[in-house]
DNA sequence: GGCGTGACTTGAA
DNA sequence: ATTCAAGCCACGC
């Protein structure tokens, strides 16, 4: 049942982001074989109000909080951030590097 | 049913 | 090294 359509597939993934990292769009979109569509992949998590998806925890490849401006609040994003301990300043990620969670990689 | 927009990424100049 | 352009596909008008 791993493969139904790519924003399930989205969601999937984006639920497994373990507590205190974060990951990019283009490395789900990779990870799901649609390098290319990491919009696709942003545009999922437009759609993933609702779920469980902790979106905050997607940004893009450098680290910035490119869709903090789609949470309720201005800084909910980096708030929930800065809450699971990830440090950010001027809505990018310190040490993102650091933080950073390929799927590609931890889940296989 | 066509056109533009968008939470992005990569590759080339 | 940085900057520019193209690609990807869903959704709204």
């Amino acid at each position: 049942m791993e493969e139904q359509n790519f924003f399930d597939n989205v969601y999937e993934v984006a639920k497994q982001i373990p507590y205190g990292r974060v990951t990019s769009y283009g490395a789900i979109a990779k990870y799901l074989g649609a390098a290319r569509s990491a919009r696709m992949v942003g545009w999922a998590m437009n759609n993933s109000s609702g779920k469980d998806v902790p979106a905050h925890r997607v940004v893009n490849r450098i680290g910035v909080l490119t869709g903090k401006h789609h949470f309720d609040g201005t800084n909910l994003m980096q708030q929930l951030l800065e809450n699971e301990g990830i440090e950010v300043v001027d809505n990018q990620i310190v040490s993102f590097k650091e933080h950073f969670w390929d799927p590609a990689k931890e889940l296989g």
